[in-house]
DNA sequence: CGCGGTCTTGAAGTAGCTCAAGGAGCGTGG
DNA sequence: CCACGCTCCTTGAGCTACTTCAAGACCGCG
């Protein structure tokens, strides 16, 4: 697998080994791209008939809004991942999405995706072990939110994101690039703008890591990851699982 | 559909109408029968190439222990519910399984499921709803742990708790039998035990419930949906929404 | 009858919230 | 080019919804 193979194509190789031929396929799903700008649902709660897309480059969000105004992130979408797969099979959507940055995504016809299934079966169990990895993740969220102190929740979550980003080759064990501010942050946390800002300091006199300017910079990874309990197999396998 | 359906059958026909002979094909699923005690898991995390199983009677819950050994409770299973299906697709499991009370479950073999899935399509879409239904539920829980305060979150719980067992009719709007402790209502929703007690105690003041002695009773329906903003479609449909 | 789990209540502590106000970066229009 | 009006970040001060700790009551069970 190069560089060359699009983020879904990467993600996907290193869950499944997939030959060049599958991985071409795994591309030839990226036709009928579109592009969404940031801050406009593109799918709203309760809409019937949308498609699933896939993204191809920036940032969504998966969220609800209660009554109270008061907002739950429930994902963050970055490039390689699905965008409304499961509000397809369910005909209308439980939960709003909207880009985080301008978007590119690539409309997924639930028909090319079934017949890219029958031709190469290996692609089907790749997708399906994707799928099943998002609902494990927002698990993990739950776990996060229900039990976790604000600081080894903030810290686990960049360390998540950092592992998802890795694998799609866009993030190193350094850093990353994240254009989620804040706010957005909170709201995926399920804490305040405010708390989140002080706990961020903290960690930044600790020497522990730098989240600023849209960068994500690690000092200390050891640290991070002995003080948040982060599980390094769980999402930062190197190399695919099943051969 | 008639009340000798097994719980399973009848969930599922409240979401697609199915004939007889589906029911039935349904119902065959549960050769197999196994017993389970309560307070011993069938399922750990990391456990791999274990069985799915629907549950015929009793309850269960699904959780992860974090490192400090405080749990969170990801679900409970209710009859009817299937338990550890994803696991059979991640091959390794990702959380724990422990009956809450003696639990009486039929093995599943994913072969069997396949086979009365191309045998009856509806079936197979039956069962697709039911997954994801599951799914928007742990969406929806991660949704109350974050942003809704204690005495919302628990209503919100206790009536959602209602609707699924009255799809497989144990439960009226009147209230239903519930062998929960506070300490698991505290480790599901994110709170302590103590606080649990409290917020069931104004509740019970107040007028809008009494939970206790293993039983829900509901005073005032429409208060308790007006203060916790319970979606009355969400899981409370009456007939089948696939004709 | 005593024992473990559950429930109940009180008292005190604290993590994280809200409110408030100022600063920094940035696009936009005058 | 500067002034403006955004949105985002930052910090302080005070508050409250929860927690923890502790102790007693209840209840089913061996």
């Amino acid at each position: 697998m190069t560089a060359s193979h699009s983020p879904f194509a990467r993600k996907l190789g290193a869950f499944v080994a997939l030959s060049d031929r599958e991985l071409i396929a795994l591309d030839g799903l990226h036709t009928r791209r579109k592009v969404f700008p940031s801050g406009r649902d593109m799918i709203h709660e309760g809409q019937t008939n949308h498609s699933a897309y896939i993204v191809a480059s920036g940032w969504a969000s998966s969220y609800k809004i209660l009554s109270d105004g008061s907002r739950q992130i429930v994902d963050f979408q970055i490039p390689g991942d699905f965008l409304g797969l499961r509000s397809v099979l369910c005909r209308t959507a439980d939960h709003n999405i909207e880009p985080v940055t301008t978007l590119e995504a690539s409309e997924v016809l639930a028909s090319d995706l079934l017949d890219t299934f029958t031709d190469m079966p290996r692609v089907a169990t790749a997708v399906l072990w994707a799928a099943s990895r998002d609902e494990a993740m927002v698990v993990e969220h739950l776990v996060g939110v229900g039990r976790r102190d604000a600081k080894v929740r903030i810290v686990h979550f960049l360390l998540e994101l950092k592992s998802r980003l890795k694998l799609v080759g866009m993030a190193t064990s350094a850093g990353y690039d994240c254009p989620l501010s804040q706010n957005l942050v909170a709201d995926a946390l399920g804490l305040s703008t405010v708390h989140v800002n002080r706990v961020l300091r903290e960690l930044r006199e600790d020497g522990l890591l730098t989240f600023r300017h849209g960068h994500v910079e690690i000092h200390d990874l050891d640290g991070l990851i002995a003080m948040s309990n982060f599980d390094r197999t769980y999402l930062d396998e190197e190399g695919p699982m099943l051969i």
